[in-house]
DNA sequence: AAGTGGTCTAGACCACGGT
DNA sequence: CCGTGGTCTAGACCACTTT
């Protein structure tokens, strides 16, 4: 037994691998404190501890007098965070979801490099386009490795709906636990100009993202492409 | 006495207020949680969890078997986790910084409003170039209120050196303890074309920057323009 | 060796949400 | 009303830093 590291953090550790293994639904609670304490031979405050570091790390949310539950992030509001729409009456609605394409395909290099795959693996690519009453915000490349979401080669595309991560979790049992991006800012080629009805070499925002699952592993490999005339995002720094 | 909010909370509070008020220098301690529990009559725990608040919001610093150090945060790590410069060795440097103007004004518009100055107040204009190897990477106006940064319209530019904020302290007694950012882009005008040296209409980003004291009040105004090629921005969103 | 923050325990009571 | 997480206490021991 490894006594260097606090019992809170391996508490933790063993938390999370029951997370990452799917033990408990989103809407269903974890044990007790109480129950954890015992069943692992800690103090409650010990507990607690432990608890508080996968809060802080947004694996779960607690409610006082309901209990604590695992978390799925809803990495779509990121569309939100980066880009701010002057909704007439301001409310934040998911925006529509139009796949364009949907095609699998030996993996390109960088793909095989992102997802470690084999050389001649297959992979499968999206084309999204995400619209707010019927204007075009934003235009996705998706990338997945055919293992293990064959599914989404299969199914009649009507049926993805307008988030994938839930998607993803329902139809191939691949939960999205975190994401990388990237930011940077690009002029608009002749795809940006038809797909999106900018000006020729206006400024766009280019998002890439890598978003993993509980292991760590990279699931889904994201570009995106947004007019930078909408784009503003705020933060707070200490 | 406010018996609803939880003693920790309010042990936060007025050590936070003691910080404010530059009881305490970077470089000496707190005092020792066993003597804050004595002197504010509560258990070392409860005194824990509020240094684990003021630590969270990145007030204080602990260091095991040291003790406990007010911080100050060095925004200017900002411009660095937006703007990526290939440096030869990779290594990060404080960008030089050259002052360019210094004007006392009375306060347009839009300064008056930041500031809630009264109108017809004075203001202090500052423009400033940050250059690495020579090379302008950031055209930056700053706006500060007359009123308690008079120092700095009197000394020489030369003192002003390359960060602002450990001279507003040193010069005006004004702490920088969080400040709002915000990112937009637009298109090169005249101005960038001749301080940054870019193509006309090539895309740039623009950081609108609010720094507040520690008692919330807005200390400095400021409008950072730089070459989107530069430009990269990398979070982790979970 | 003395003093600091970090870990851990055991137990009491409080505030909130659902029954 | 009961069960949940939240607050608070008091004290023991550990790990690290400085003297």
């Amino acid at each position: 037994m490894d006594d260097r590291i606090p019992r809170y953090h391996r508490l933790r550790d063993q938390l999370a691998a029951r997370i990452a293994a799917l033990e408990w639904q989103p809407h269903d609670p974890l044990p007790t404190e109480q129950e954890l304490a015992l069943a692992y031979d800690l103090a409650v405050g010990t507990v607690r501890k432990a608890v508080d570091l996968l809060e802080r790390e947004g694996l779960v949310e607690r409610f006082q007098g309901r209990g604590t539950f695992v978390r799925r992030a809803t990495f779509d509001r990121s569309l939100f965070r980066f880009f701010r729409f002057h909704a007439p009456n301001g409310e934040r609605r998911v925006p529509e979801s139009r796949i364009l394409e949907r095609v699998v395909t030996k993996a390109p290099k960088a793909v095989v490099a992102r997802f470690s795959l084999k050389s001649g693996a297959k992979a499968i690519r999206l084309a999204r386009l995400r619209l707010i009453d019927d204007t075009p915000i934003v235009a996705e490349q998706i990338w997945l490795p055919y293992e293990p979401f064959a599914a989404l080669a299969d199914c009649p595309v009507e049926e993805f709906g307008p988030l994938l991560y839930p998607f993803y979790e329902k139809r191939c049992a691949r939960v999205v636990a975190r994401a990388d991006e990237r930011l940077t800012v690009e002029t608009a080629n002749a795809t940006d100009v038809a797909a999106l009805g900018v000006p020729e070499h206006s400024p766009i925002v280019v998002i890439e993202r890598v978003a993993f699952g509980y292991d760590g592993a990279p699931l889904e490999w994201r570009l995106s492409r947004g007019a930078a005339q909408h784009f503003a995002y705020e933060i707070e720094i200490r």
